[in-house]
DNA sequence: CTAGTATGTGAGCATGCACTCACGTAGTCA
DNA sequence: TGACTACGTGAGTGCATGCTCACATACTAG
């Protein structure tokens, strides 16, 4: 039981740790509206192809994104759709921190 | 606009950096059901205390969690128990690889 | 076949991070 | 005051990770 939890806490953590880069990030909104190719997405994210190619290699390893090759390019897709709450998730805690620094300055 | 968007990703990716991480999983698990000090979170977790103590602090420096000194012990309290819905997005994701693992058999 | 383009990848480097040990600090109890 | 307990933290170590450069691969167009 305790070794179950262990594990399942191993196989979030993975996949959060996957997620849990700026760059990623910005990946993962870059490919909201649909597939795009790594030429395309590096333009977009601002960041070298080859750093962006290893990027999406690990988002594709833990089962987030797909790719489909096309003539010359790469298109990724994003296989997992429901990654995209965790902005949602962490806009609760970031809010939550908001409204912690505004009471902590009315009561000074 | 660029620029703002950047800030967003490096505030989110540092909250679910703060949270990518099989102790720190277990950690707020742990605190689900309210607080609890130190000594008692580590024996939960089954990790040595000053390890514990070191991610207790991350989680706090991000906000997640909150702490209250009583007599000898410290207790830490989940200040933003809506992270813990990161545990169902991840789940989603999970459970839409074996989906795709199952489909892949299938056709085989 | 040749030139050119999009992508993936090995190697190397710098940095960050998790973990442990040992010690310091703050509080309790006799 | 002195022994004991719960907790935090500096220092050191080993490993993981992000980035870049250069090159290999796969495909297209002429």
């Amino acid at each position: 039981m305790a070794q179950k939890n262990r594990n399942r806490y191993a196989v979030t953590a993975r996949i959060m740790k996957a997620v849990a880069q700026p760059i990623r990030l910005a990946i993962l909104e870059s490919l909201r509206d649909g597939d795009r190719c790594v030429y395309d997405i590096a333009k977009t994210v601002g960041a070298q192809r080859s750093n962006v190619s290893r990027h999406l290699a690990v988002l594709t390893s833990v089962g987030i994104l797909s790719s489909r090759k096309d003539g010359l390019q790469v298109f990724y897709r994003l296989e997992t759709p429901c990654i995209l709450n965790v902005f949602t998730c962490v806009r609760g805690v970031i809010e939550a921190d908001l409204e912690a620094s505004r009471q902590a300055l009315c009561c000074m």
